[in-house]
DNA sequence: ACCTGAACACCGTTCAAGT
DNA sequence: ACCTGAACACCGTTCAAGT
């Protein structure tokens, strides 16, 4: 039932997924979803839940490490192979923003990132709140503040449009230019997204690992 | 115009700010914000700019600190005014979530903090890194992955519940009973926003420091 | 140049009714 | 116990028509 509400989503988009549509997929006509769940609500919610099982499903073995240094490592291995699910749904970081109550697999997830930072010798005070600095990075993904200009305003010489761009947006243009390499006028959309996610958690986790050694 | 709309979703939350319910406070009769507007994705973006442009306006005199280690302080600073902003407009950053092209204003602000990591002597590729890796939290906001959970499950004796949920989420519930100070039973909901926010913060500053130093 | 009214396609949801 | 059809309230949007 939820299942085939992720393949909606999965092949269509979020926005695709509406009761009528899943309804389709389900080859029942219409209406009749409403006996079996309250509102689209619990549908959203059931469809969290069948993608974060489906990331507790891709981390069971590397759950807790023998030696203390060892949990940065599991950490990034857990954190990393989330990713690796969430990229099969890309509409999905969206849907979890919006829920509000936990799910009983989003707390077995935390519970299992909570027993990481406990392996590793974390007070239960910093792990609380190493939890919450690793946000949504916890589960695999980032808020991706860029993404490409894809309209009009670039649909001119690019070089042209840099410069234009300079008197208002100096640094910017100015790190366009000193860091893109392969794609010089492609305004933003160029960022590796896996190397800059892992750049961020790396941050944090290296961070984390500095407090804990500290007490 | 748009000034109007930030008003709406202020007063009523972001699922009032209807095109009907926007023209009703415009004293306007219902369709006629399509001669001005061409539909409602751009009152969208209309309204983060604004609210982005309250941020700018927020921190216009830090800008440009003398002292390469100043760049900390004046960052903290800005993104901490950003946050305030946004404190205002709850509402804003499940908006500006769903902006995928880049306003003016943003582009504008990102400049901004460009500018500080320059003053503080970061390398153009540094500095790039550091903006992915700070994400939305650049803009004063981080997902709030933690919410309480205020429905039924929790309707009988918290002690109870609690008991019920440590086989499960073992760690979970030692976290709770550890870290919780002034409300024991109450889920989750006891986390300071604003301390977290800024550990986190703090964290990611205190890193990105480190990797400047060392070059 | 600016606003309006009626209409359309679509959404989530209710409810009485079928088997 | 499970499904259906018709209907309702609401949404964004189009378009010909008004001043």
């Amino acid at each position: 039932v939820l299942e085939t509400a992720v393949r909606v989503a999965d092949e269509g988009g979020i926005e695709a997924l509406t009761m009528r549509n899943l309804a389709e997929a389900l080859e029942v006509e219409a209406m009749s979803i409403y006996y079996h769940v309250p509102n689209k609500e619990a549908v959203l919610d059931g469809v969290t839940e069948v993608v974060v099982r489906e990331m507790l499903d891709a981390t069971p073995a590397i759950a807790d490490p023998e030696d203390e240094e060892g949990w940065k490592r599991a950490m990034r291995a857990k954190i990393l192979a989330s990713r690796q699910v969430l990229l099969r749904h890309p509409w999905a970081p969206a849907v979890m923003e919006t829920r509000k109550a936990l799910s009983v697999a989003v707390l077995e997830y935390y519970d299992g990132v909570l027993g990481l930072f406990r392996a590793g010798g974390f007070s239960y005070d910093l792990a609380h709140h190493a939890l919450h600095a690793l946000g949504s990075r916890a589960m695999g993904y980032a808020p991706d503040s860029f993404e490409p200009d894809t309209d009009d305003p670039g649909h001119d010489d690019p070089m042209v449009l840099l410069g234009a761009m300079k008197e208002r947006f100096p640094h910017l243009v100015e790190m366009l230019q000193n860091v893109s390499h392969d794609a010089p006028g492609a305004t933003l959309g160029w960022c590796d997204d896996q190397t800059e996610f892992e750049f961020g958690l790396d941050l944090m986790l290296d961070g984390l690992d500095r407090l804990r050694r500290s007490g």
